[in-house]
DNA sequence: GATCTCACG
DNA sequence: ACGTACGTGAGATCG
């Protein structure tokens, strides 16, 4: 028999919603649009294609009073106001059937039950087996031999399947006896009064007797007791709640049976509606889907030799790890118009005159992360030169929020045939090495990608005026990070070995102190058993803070610094163990057998042009406090000295550049102070009578502004109240109006082109910053005010990385650069290039980019990281 | 795998 | 009335 499924819409929303919402943050996609209900929807809807039903419909409550609310003014009366978080996504739930061309329907005066009702009448009546996917047990009246009401549970997480028999077994009523049920014992959900006084128990009895309201009301002098008294002096309003509680039939609708027919989803909507959302795994799930039969098209041979090259190629190495550094390389891809080709990775290592291609730089290559590929070629002893187009770094810089994985890639440029890479490797656990057929398949089919698309990259860049950004600095600069990383940063292991058995013993002493203090032995690393101990066991004034608890996190625990001895003890085992856990031991098992550490920057992930640093990240080393600073002193040169410059002030430097704000140029220009001049303007005094505090407040708010902080947060930052903030920032617009003008001006910019961008022209897109939302534009406000300057100090110290490896080269120096921390840039260096280094790169850097307001560094060398200050 | 916390610019 | 400053990565806990 045929499937008909009616879906209750508003249901599955409102679960979706909820049973995601409860529990802490909502879903959001990459926008801040809040996507958990859909989501939740979306997976549902999957499981009913699944069984392959001839017809679905979805059914909508229409939008003001019905004809209930006529009948009972209270009615649904207690319900909660819909959250603003899950009102949007009923729109967004529309697109999503749309694209999924699934006819959905909602009538003025009535609920989506009356269309469910009517619907399933008329599929029954014509022969389908209808099923309706709903949680509401008003449904259940509906049931017959043909009719089945699929129940959410919400206990089990399953369905319960309604039929007359299952409905018998719980009630001992014919289904359409549910009316009657629920006249008498009423409904709080949706506010049916019923009779007072009768429960699900009475009400049973009573049909059980009585069958329906309508006759128990004949009956109804025939009640003894209490009971009785209050059925006859309540019995008219158990009449109206059971018509109430009566779903319709026959209401008339413009949905026929034959809209219902599902015929599939269209594609390229729902591919592009989960693009937009950002429900990757269901994007996945289509895209898998639809694409397997597309890999015959492609042609290819695996070979054992290389036939010779001679035209520009796609040369493309299968990395196993994500850590290049260490990874096997699996084999080479090649493609170019004539030829296509895999050949695995021992092959190749035999192939003298592949080798030799590989080298020879005047063979142009085309590829897809530059610097992995080069850096996992050349710890097994393989030489690329050549590579001259990266389509990894070109789509980033066309837009910076793209996802790295080729698949999504080639969703941007339209282009299909290419895998997900877990739909080759496997993932997680189950991650493998494929056979080498499907190997073969998937790495040439990327290579022919890459191949196909570069054309099309390289004129977009060229349409949005970014292919100077693309050629003349991410592509070089690709280059150096490759050395920088192969290069490394040394370490000396026995300062982080001493550093060890010390932290643990001072650990263990202060574990020992907490355990004593709470009077009980507890993980001290686990928020939740600490947020009890302190707030519960210890009676301490909370800040309860998050939705899984309490917030133990540093700023509540200032606040209650002074109340307790255990407070500044935990405060410290924090510090320790993450100093222990993240730094001392974290970074010795980074150590390679040369004795250095080999990062990996990320260059086309953050959304503002910086880079990231991972495996491990050394660019949060710490600084701030002595304790974690002493981490430090385990980075050494491998040659005489570490050398360290970095900028000064590039941000603000950089906004009274954009915004033009000639007070703050004048004040750069002077080399004066900024913070101080910032105080001295807001606070009318000389600048020789700013106080230590007043200079400490004017910081706060100079990085504020950057941050596109609000007078609330200002405010607690620096320990003021919320008027006095505001006045603070008043005064600050006042004395630097420019700013103002420039953010407004930025944001506006902003709400037209959907972008910002760098002095360098690097994009940011924030489609949010329309939105409707309040929070999620502001947000975008944020973002757009921030993402210029942060991205413009990027860019310069991109430039500077250039212009020093330049300088370096022309005079032949054999000291390197080897770190990168967003401001600062740090060498190797040997001791008779030393002066020679310090000035070079000084005057690089200051160099990099000419702006309205100079640019200022401050250098030294030491003999250790520690020293460098 | 999500959450919390904390390290950096 | 909202919830409250940008950009990152890593380790520990817990369901």
């Amino acid at each position: 028999m045929e499937e008909l499924v009616l879906i209750d819409g508003n249901y599955w929303l409102f679960s979706s919603y909820y049973a995601t919402a409860a529990m802490g943050n909502l879903m959001v996609n990459k926008d801040g649009i809040p996507t958990n209900a859909v989501f939740g929807f979306a997976n549902r809807l999957e499981n009913v294609i699944k069984k392959n039903p001839k017809g679905i419909m979805v059914a909508f409550d229409a939008k003001g009073k019905t004809f209930r609310s006529d009948l009972l003014e209270e009615y649904k009366g207690t319900r909660k106001e819909t959250p603003e978080e899950l009102k949007c996504q009923f729109e967004i739930v529309r697109e999503f059937l749309d694209a999924h061309q699934i006819p959905y329907c909602e009538l003025e005066g009535y609920e989506g039950d009356d269309i469910i009702g009517t619907l399933a009448t008329q599929g029954s009546k014509q022969g389908y087996q209808v099923n309706i996917m709903t949680g509401d047990k008003d449904m259940m009246q509906l049931v017959d031999e043909h009719i089945h009401v699929y129940k959410r549970n919400t206990k089990t997480k399953t369905d319960d399947v309604i039929t007359p028999k299952t409905f018998y077994e719980k009630y001992e009523l014919q289904p359409d006896q549910m009316r009657d049920l629920l006249g008498l014992m009423g409904d709080s959900a949706d506010n049916i009064p019923g009779i007072p006084g009768v429960g699900e128990k009475t009400a049973l009895k009573l049909l059980h007797e009585y069958q329906t309201i309508e006759n128990l009301k004949d009956h109804c002098s025939e009640i003894k007791g209490k009971m009785g008294e209050k059925i006859r002096e309540n019995i008219e309003l158990g009449i109206q709640s059971k018509q109430i509680a009566t779903i319709l039939k026959d209401i008339p609708l413009d949905v026929t049976l034959d809209d219902c027919h599902y015929v599939g989803y269209d594609f390229d909507k729902l591919k592009d509606f989960y693009q937009k959302y950002d429900m990757n795994s269901l994007l996945k799930k289509i895209s898998m889907e639809s694409k397997a039969p597309k890999q015959t098209e492609l042609h290819y041979e695996v070979v054992t030799k290389m036939p010779s090259i001679t035209q520009a190629s796609c040369i493309l190495g299968a990395i196993y790890d994500q850590n290049y550094h260490k990874s096997i390389v699996l084999g080479y891809a090649l493609y170019n118009k004539e030829q296509a080709f895999y050949i695995s990775f021992e092959d190749a290592l035999n192939d003298q005159d592949f080798l030799n291609y590989l080298k020879d730089e005047k063979y142009s290559k085309y590829s897809y992360n530059i610097k992995a590929q080069i850096l996992s070629a050349r710890w097994n002893g393989i030489d690329i030169k050549g590579m001259n187009f990266d389509l990894q770094l070109a789509s980033y810089i066309l837009n910076p929020s793209l996802k790295d994985e080729m698949k999504s890639i080639c969703d941007y440029y339209d282009y299909d045939s290419v895998q997900y890479e877990e739909e080759v490797f496997g993932k997680l656990a189950k991650k493998h090495i494929p056979e080498i057929d499907l190997l073969a398949r998937h790495t040439v089919s990327k290579a022919k990608a890459i191949y196909d698309l570069k054309d099309e990259a390289i004129q977009r860049l060229k349409d949005e005026e970014q292919f100077d950004l693309y050629q003349n600095l991410e592509l070089p600069v690709t280059y150096i990070l490759a050395d920088m990383e192969y290069v490394g940063a040394k370490i000396d292991i026995h300062v982080l070995k001493e550093m060890e058995m010390d932290f643990e013993q001072q650990i263990k002493q202060i574990e020992e102190d907490i355990y004593m203090l709470a009077d009980k032995e507890f993980n001290i690393s686990s928020p939740k058993q600490l947020g009890e101990v302190l707030f519960e066991r210890l009676g301490l004034p909370n800040g309860k803070k998050t939705k899984t608890g309490y917030s133990t996190s540093q700023d509540i625990l200032e606040k209650i610094e002074g109340l307790h001895p255990i407070i500044p003890l935990i405060q410290k085992y924090r510090m320790l163990t993450k100093l222990s856990s993240t730094y001392v031991k974290g970074l010795q098992e980074q150590v390679f057998a040369d004795g250095k550490i080999h990062t990996i920057y990320n260059q086309a992930l953050t959304q503002t042009g910086r880079l990231s640093s991972i495996e491990p990240n050394l660019q949060n080393i710490p600084v701030r406090q002595e304790e974690g600073k002493l981490i430090r002193k385990a980075f050494i040169p491998s040659h005489d000295y570490l050398v360290t410059f970095d900028y000064s002030q590039i941000e603000l430097r950089i906004l009274a550049h954009l915004a033009g704000v000639q007070s703050l140029i004048e004040a750069f220009n002077q080399d004066k102070d900024i913070h101080t001049h910032t105080a001295a303007l807001v606070f009318k005094v000389k600048d020789e009578e700013v106080t230590a505090n007043m200079r400490r407040q004017a910081k706060a708010v100079n990085f504020g502004i950057i941050y596109g902080m609000g007078e609330f947060k200002l405010s607690q930052q620096i320990g003021v109240s919320l008027k006095e903030a505001k006045e603070f920032i008043r005064r600050y617009f006042e004395e630097y109006p420019e700013i103002k003008v420039y953010m407004d001006q930025i944001v506006e910019d902003c709400k037209n082109t959907g972008y910002v961008s760098t002095v360098l022209n690097r994009k940011r897109y924030i489609p949010t910053i329309n939105d409707k939302n309040f929070m999620v534009r502001e947000q975008a406000r944020r973002f757009a005010m921030n993402s210029p300057i942060q991205g413009s100090g990027a860019d310069i110290l991109k430039l500077a990385m250039m212009k020093v490896n330049q300088l370096m080269k022309d005079k032949h120096l054999k000291s390197e650069m080897i770190l990168q921390v967003h401001d600062e840039l740090i060498f190797d260096v040997y001791k008779d290039e030393l002066d020679e280094m310090m000035k070079l790169i000084k005057s690089a850097m200051v160099e990099a980019f000419q702006m309205d307001v100079p640019l200022k560094v401050d250098g030294a060398y030491a003999s250790n990281w520690y020293d460098l200050k």
